[in-house]
DNA sequence: CGGCTTTGACCTGCGC
DNA sequence: GCGCAGGTCAAAGCCG
């Protein structure tokens, strides 16, 4: 590369990469925009590199300014940084090196210009051209892409003010996320009030701690949870008091993290008579949300720091079940179990289990939101309705706006847990169809299972908006099969080997999505590029897993 | 050497 | 009360 030629500027990363990549082009063109009409046919086959990268809007407007005469020549170049706005900023930004680095004249620029593009027999063309027509020339196009530079630097600057807005947005929304989730926890338990205020919350008022704040008594739905499902008896359940084995671990792990947790939490200590407090927190804490997807890795990537603290055979399965805890923050409250499903071993099932008690990254925030939203749907589906049947819309909302999801929600007691499948195909014509039994979705009402009718969700989730918002993350997918989830357990699914097939869920795309913005260590190129996946549905990198977890 | 994993022991609840 | 199963602890070992 010449001297002075194609340097990047490496403080904006949107630009960097394609110096880097584009470099030699950069050279020659700047290196032929100030030498003759040759030369600048030269200079146009230059470009034509970046116009296979710019699109076809170029080589319209190319088509229109292509002249072969000198003075049209000076407007060539110019509408052609004009037309690849793309890289514009490297041609101008080119130039603007030039400019300094070439401050002496401009006949000194011609020269160094000359020298640089020894390599083709071009330079030499024009030399009996007269100098001072170059210069006019150049002086002409350098004031003309000083200009542009300018221009551009403005849009980069709009641009970067942009980014940063977002950002801002973003730390602001996640800021009122984690203070509604503390101010939530130590709200009592006011189980009308926060029916109606999901209800008529908007999609992003769904928190996470209305999602896990289960402390009704969960479950009559005799349904066994997942793989990690408990043997537990309904009346225990329904009876709202606390098992004492859930009481006595609550209080064993009861460490400092815990209180800082919340003041749920010391308020229990020290009231330790009130089963209700106990109960919420222990119903809290047991709250669980399974995730089925299809990974050769020992563990999905979700955003968070595990730490694994136990590993067991579970009956059943002669796959081990792994546990692990959140270390992102001392205390943080949130587990998680992962094992492979014994009929398939390709399924991992990772059951996730808390609340965090500390800020997220944002991949981490992806997961959290996709395990809370589908926790939320077992909130909202164990609410007291009218005809007894969850609000579609709500539970639209609680799966949040972008997913098409279905989940499966087992009310088995003592924590109900809600499990999405990512295991399935994804086929939006199968919205249509029945539901296979079992009952896709089962409310876990005390005493009574009220099973809803299972077009419901397909339908709800089928709407145009949500299916658009699906597609946003087409390109993110992290199973290769996604979609559905059953009423399911391991159990069930052992009976029904034929799962039904549904669309592809919120987990799927938010943990590929997850996996994407964890796999780039620069978050802004991360966001960038989600940003992307979403406006374009494009199709991004399966990053399933980069945690060196030892099974 | 610190952090993490492994793994056997331990605790607890539940069913019989 | 006993056995079983789920869940957790903690010492030992491993690894970067």
């Amino acid at each position: 590369m010449g001297k002075g030629w194609g340097l990047t500027l490496d403080s904006d990363p949107v630009t960097s990469n394609f110096f880097t990549n584009k470099s030699n082009s950069t050279t020659n063109v700047a290196g032929g925009s100030f030498l003759g009409l040759k030369q600048h046919h030269h200079h146009r086959d230059m470009f034509q590199f970046p116009v296979s990268l710019a699109g076809s809007r170029d080589d319209d407007r190319r088509g229109t300014s292509a002249s072969s005469s000198p003075s049209d020549d000076t407007k060539l170049l110019v509408d052609e940084v004009d037309f690849f706005s793309d890289k514009k900023v490297r041609v101008v930004d080119d130039v603007k090196k030039e400019s300094i680095e070439a401050p002496a004249s401009d006949l000194d620029v011609n020269t160094g210009l000359l020298l640089l593009t020894a390599g083709s027999d071009q330079s030499t063309v024009d030399d009996g051209v007269s100098s001072d027509m170059e210069d006019k020339r150049a002086k002409n196009e350098l004031a003309q892409l000083q200009d542009e530079l300018k221009r551009m630097n403005a849009e980069n600057q709009k641009l970067k003010d942009m980014l940063s807005h977002v950002s801002n947005n973003y730390s602001a929304l996640h800021m009122h996320l984690v203070t509604l989730m503390q101010q939530q926890q130590q709200q009592p338990p006011q189980r009308n009030r926060e029916t109606q205020a999901i209800q008529e919350s908007k999609p992003e008022e769904v928190t996470p701690l209305q999602i896990l704040d289960l402390r009704r008594p969960s479950a009559a739905g005799a349904e066994a949870a997942e793989t990690i499902s408990h043997s537990s008896s309904e009346e225990r359940t329904r009876s709202g008091t606390p098992p004492s084995n859930v009481e006595k671990r609550v209080n064993r792990e009861e460490s400092p993290e815990s209180e800082s947790w919340g003041p749920n939490c010391k308020v229990q200590k020290l009231n330790s008579g009130k089963p209700v407090d106990q109960s919420t927190e222990a119903t809290m804490r047991k709250a669980r949300v399974s995730v089925r997807a299809r990974s050769e890795a020992p563990m999905i990537t979700d955003g968070c720091q595990w730490r694994k603290y136990g590993q067991k055979m579970a009956k059943g399965n002669p796959c081990p079940r792994a546990y692990y805890r959140c270390t992102m923050a001392v205390g943080c409250p949130v587990r998680k179990q992962v094992q492979r499903c014994a009929d398939d071993r390709t399924i991992l099932i990772t059951t996730y289990e808390g609340n965090h008690n500390h800020p997220l990254p944002p991949a981490a925030m992806a997961m959290a939101s996709t395990t809370a939203a589908a926790a939320s749907m077992l909130l909202s589906g164990s609410m007291p309705s009218a005809d007894g049947i969850m609000n579609p819309n709500l539970l639209a909302r609680a799966i949040l706006p972008c997913s098409s999801s279905m989940a499966t929600i087992s009310a088995s007691a003592p924590f109900p847990t809600v499990t999405l499948d990512l295991t399935h195909s994804p086929n939006p014509l199968q919205f249509q169809r029945p539901p296979p039994p079992p009952t896709q979705f089962q409310v876990p009402f005390p005493g009574q299972p009220t099973p809803v009718s299972a077009p419901q969700l397909p339908q709800v989730f089928g709407q145009p908006l949500y299916n658009n918002n699906q597609s946003k993350f087409s390109g993110l997918q992290l199973s290769q099969e996604m979609g559905s989830s059953q009423l399911g357990h391991h159990q069930q699914q052992q009976q029904h080997q034929a799962p039904p097939q549904q669309p592809p869920t919120l987990a799927d795309t938010v943990s590929a999505a997850t996996a994407a913005i964890t796999n780039d260590p620069n978050f802004t190129a991360a966001l960038a590029a989600a940003i992307s996946s979403i406006i374009s549905g494009g199709t991004h990198p399966n990053s399933s897993n980069n945690n060196n977890n030892r099974q």
